[in-house]
DNA sequence: GCGCCGAACTAAAGCGCTAAAGTCGCGGCG
DNA sequence: CGCCGCGACTTTAGCGCTTTAGTTCGGCGC
């Protein structure tokens, strides 16, 4: 087996093509400097022996790494479960591939070791600016990051304390938006089946919710807090719905939450939707198939994925002057069977009992 | 605001250790070279202002990138919707963290696009190795890569001509055993809705679920290939079950594939199991918890890519051959509501017509 | 005919690190 | 007593590229 040929080299080009390293420099970067004959005969040089620049070596030399870093910070065995995040990632990618730049992906076990390894990475040269998901309340992490001087764009936020940019979800116009079809549709009494409390997104949602069902004079509108796994969102729906006064209308997070919602109100022996009514954040193919087809809120994340690189790049090439945020468009409600009930709409407004 | 400090390089520790910036790399790296007092002190001294080596500059002299790569060919939009890879890709990382070795990831429409991905992350010396997953039949990639000679890892192989070492998956048994439960349930005539046929472990799984249904006596193992969408999925439940001599049992691909079929089914004014069984290829929560629960094939995704990870891992310390394959324990049959049906077992092995 | 200018190049320095080749002092040995 | 060898460093070169400061040279004005 004949020894690997050692890789192309700049110096090999321009000596191929019969100038300085320089003048070969010059060429491929499109800087003035040399004349276009010689440029041509150059890129073609390049061209014809598929030359392309060491990346060590142009980072090196003050370039950019080309590079963006997403750090994920759950408990690993979680990750998978839903896909809204891959359906993000995805989106993400597809914008940062056209531009050449590359993800580079860490999941790690606490928000502290995010920190840190948004740190090395800054000191290490490794990425040019990161993407952060997941901001919980009172996250430490946008702080750190504006600290860092590490150029950052949150997805999802808006940042609380206005240090960072984001491309902001708006959770609360889709609550008030389920909540609201829910009391039009007949329903005094809900209940909301949401994730980890922790997360701003959650806490807005849940907020929302109250806020909601508050305005519009219904009765009852209770939370219960999932760990996001299967187990916990059966037991929640048990409980909801064991209770004398139940609600007549769950609202679940995400699929997954849905399922194992749906499964356990047919097990109670309830029907969807004329005992209970459901309600999935999410629409995905599992939710259009279900049976019943589950009203859901449409929220593309491709998009936002693909949003968020779109920012992300614009603050990278200095075209965005990096700070406040862009607001994704509200997610439309698709409504399916489960929510389509037969009880009387509401008739004008009662005197509170009070 | 201050000019933000220029980032501290190995000299500044050198200096402030008062050495040579070669000790201070010795001393860094673990190498001999200085004594144990020097190397404290300069450890302490890179410790304490958290210094970390620029990762452009070790790459350049020849250290390894501390990288691994992995492109998905694609179609964007597809990407996202079965969790099994998200799941395989969070195991992937689990055990990369541990080793501090990063994700490099890729999203691209075509094997030929994946390919010059790898070429040019190959030249540019963004990584060290390579995981390829998807195999297609007669997928050109294995060979490109062993050309290129870029570490590389099959996730799924094994790779047909051997010419890259695999952590492979064993499709033929899982499938046995499900045909092999069916036909001892009472099925005599099955159907199995797949994903896209091209790829390599599709083709497979198509090949052992004839084969099997054949030597078992089956009178019938038909086959639809679809695009891993639901709409196509609903289309062939809906072809399968409507001719006359309708199979009794049908098996999916993964998750979305039978969340759509049960629900077409239902739609068919059928019931699960009583006229079909559903069994999937894939243990989701949404498997557990549809109604009835569906019988489904147990991976371990994140163990596997895990496993993935960790042979990767020794193959860039050098420690595996880096040839042959390893091959994934196959996975347990988990047996549920939806094949649990009131067939008669199949009687004596009756004479075959001919 | 001479100086000057700009276009088209080249030489050399430097990015932050590693590694091969010194240097220096000291104990041991014939 | 001179020399060898060795441990503990330092000096120097070099990774592949960019960039700053030259260098050359042809043309142009006077």
């Amino acid at each position: 087996m004949p020894a690997r040929p050692r890789r192309l080299t700049l110096r090999d080009i321009a000596r191929l093509a019969g100038v300085s390293e320089t003048a070969a420099s010059f060429a491929l970067n499109g800087k003035p400097g040399v004349s276009d004959e010689t440029r041509r005969r150059i890129l073609a040089v390049a061209d014809e022996h598929g030359w392309v620049p060491h990346h060590a070596a142009k980072v090196l030399t003050g370039g950019k790494s080309g590079t963006v870093g997403l750090v994920i910070a759950r408990s690993a065995r979680d990750v998978g479960s839903e896909s809204f995040f891959l359906r993000f990632m995805t989106g993400l990618q597809s914008v940062l591939s056209e531009r050449r730049q590359a993800l580079l992906l860490q999941v790690v076990d606490s928000v502290e070791a995010e920190i840190e390894t948004y740190r090395t990475w800054q000191v290490a040269g490794r990425v040019d600016a990161v993407v952060l998901v997941d901001l919980r309340v009172d996250d430490p992490r946008p702080d750190a990051l504006a600290d860092l001087g590490l150029p950052a764009l949150i997805a999802g936020g808006p940042d609380p304390r206005r240090r960072l940019p984001a491309v902001a979800i708006d959770d609360r116009e889709p609550m008030r938006r389920i909540v609201t079809h829910l009391h039009d549709t007949g329903h005094d009494s809900i209940a909301y089946v949401c994730g980890a409390g922790e997360m701003l997104h959650i806490a807005r949602r849940v907020d929302a919710f109250h806020t909601g069902a508050r305005e519009l004079g219904m009765s009852g509108h209770m939370v219960m807090s999932t760990d996001f796994s299967s187990s916990s969102a059966a037991k929640a729906t048990r409980l909801l719905l064991s209770s004398d006064d139940r609600p007549t209308a769950l609202v679940y997070d995400n699929e997954i939450l849905a399922v194992a919602g749906v499964g356990e109100i047919r097990r109670l022996g309830l029907a969807t939707p004329a005992d209970v009514c459901v309600v999935v954040w999410e629409d995905t193919p599992i939710a259009s198939a279900m049976e019943p087809p589950l009203t859901a809120l449409s929220r593309d994340a491709f998009a936002f994925g693909s949003d968020v690189a779109t920012r992300l790049i614009a603050i990278l090439d200095g075209t965005d002057e990096a700070t406040g945020d862009t607001m994704e468009s509200v997610p439309e409600l698709i409504e399916r069977t489960s929510s389509r009930c037969e009880r009387t709409p509401p008739t004008e407004p009662t005197e509170p009992a009070s």
